[in-house]
DNA sequence: CGTCCCCTTGAATAAGCTCAATTAATGTGG
DNA sequence: CCACATTAATTGAGCTTATTCAAGGGGACG
């Protein structure tokens, strides 16, 4: 759980309690395997899941067989703090590699979200945070060149999995395929590959063995046009007035 | 507010005290002309603004001059809720037609925020469904066709005016320019004009005088692979075991 | 009446996709 | 540990889609 807790204290730190609260709120842990459906679509939960290992997409295919990708769920991320409130997801959340995932019951939440005013702010941050995020990928589909769409993204994940402590030195695990990659960019696969190959070219970064390596993270960030800005990372959420 | 109350009833029923109480917590009502900056990105504020008339969008402009819009506010809307808890937007909202705007400061929202665990969980319910919102925008723009995509849009935005009452048997006031839907879809000026003829020339939809006319609607549904289900319109959000 | 903004249409260009084939990496059973 | 099977990455080439460029039309407004 430990990276659960770097997660959340993304925008503000955790007391030991209310960490120990989150801790002993989880059921169960359980294990998905590539390809599995962590949390189907349309169906109602009274839980919610939390990627303690892996990485989750939540995706839609649609009638043509397309996918598109909207969301990447690493280590430490809830992947649908919304059943807490909206009850259903009208995308699915799918495993891209072997995950470990920890639920925690919705009435849990519920006792924190009443009695925790603290952490219900945090909570309420982190998928506000999310919303930020697939702002950024609406824009980086709808107007980035695919260079910089793919360039975006290799930024964003750095800093997400630099919060919870998984980059080693300039590169992070991305254990997904290129086809996961471009639908997530909204690409063909031939198109995303001759993509990930110009970036290489470039001497910007490398994905090669479902791993991510930045070699100039400045021209990459140049390229991306990428402000880190929207991750809020600077814990600043606002404490309200009285705290 | 009446439209802003029935908004903030989407998903379920608000009481007499709840809806006094937001109304009583607007601090003041603007006007904005057409293209003015409403909220500008990056700039932190202590107030949330809704949309009492009009249309504003959130959006951000590249370096190379392109634009994206990335979601459309309309009557009853807030813009951004988000700021009561991130404090800053990364990205501008602009009104697209002339607007008033009532604001409601973050010190009134932190109140209710704390008193009304019910009213606290609407307002959060209401960020969800604007990150449901952005999910099936980037669906939109990354697998859909051109007409599906703008097919989607006209679908969504037909029920979003219907929860505020603004509709008028299958039609609806758009006003924005074909420019700005571009924006939205991705899509160049020329190639969203080609789309909107042909709605208009398979007799699904016209868009024309600032107004989306619906001339058949399962059919739109269709072309659009359009489940309102995210939209979360049958009032059945969760409301706690307890309550 | 002229200007501005928006919509519309045609045509050339370019971007990205599909199809197809090859190579590389990964996994499996003997 | 190697042969074989499978999945993933790469490359070439033709084709489709959407963009850009360019010009004309329509309506609102001063």
């Amino acid at each position: 759980m430990e990276h659960v807790l770097k997660r959340l204290a993304w925008t503000d730190r955790l007391s030991g309690d209310e960490q120990d609260e989150l801790v002993g709120s989880v059921s169960r842990v359980q294990s998905f395997e590539a390809g599995a459906t962590i949390v189907p679509a349309e169906v109602p939960v009274d839980f919610s899941s939390i990627i303690l290992q892996g990485i989750s997409s939540r995706q839609k295919v649609l009638e043509s067989g397309a996918r598109q990708i909207t969301a990447f769920h690493i280590t430490g991320d809830f992947c649908d703090l919304h059943t807490y409130v909206l009850k259903t997801l009208p995308d699915s959340v799918v495993a891209m590699s072997d995950c470990k995932v920890a639920t925690i019951p919705h009435d849990k939440l519920d006792r924190i979200f009443r009695d925790n005013y603290h952490v219900a702010r945090l909570l309420w941050a982190s998928t506000l945070i999310d919303a930020g995020i697939f702002r950024q990928w609406i824009i980086s589909i709808g107007r980035r060149t695919p260079t910089a769409r793919l360039a975006h993204l290799f930024c964003e994940l750095f800093l997400r999995f630099q919060i919870v402590g998984l980059t080693q030195d300039m590169s992070y695990p991305l254990p997904v395929t290129q086809t996961d990659l471009s639908d997530v960019l909204g690409l063909s696969l031939v198109h995303t590959n001759r993509t990930c190959a110009a970036l290489r070219a470039e001497g910007l970064a490398t994905f090669s063995q479902r791993r991510v390596t930045i070699h100039d993270w400045e021209a990459l960030q140049r390229t991306a046009e990428f402000n880190p800005e929207y991750l809020h990372l600077q814990r600043k959420v606002a404490l309200a007035p009285s705290c």
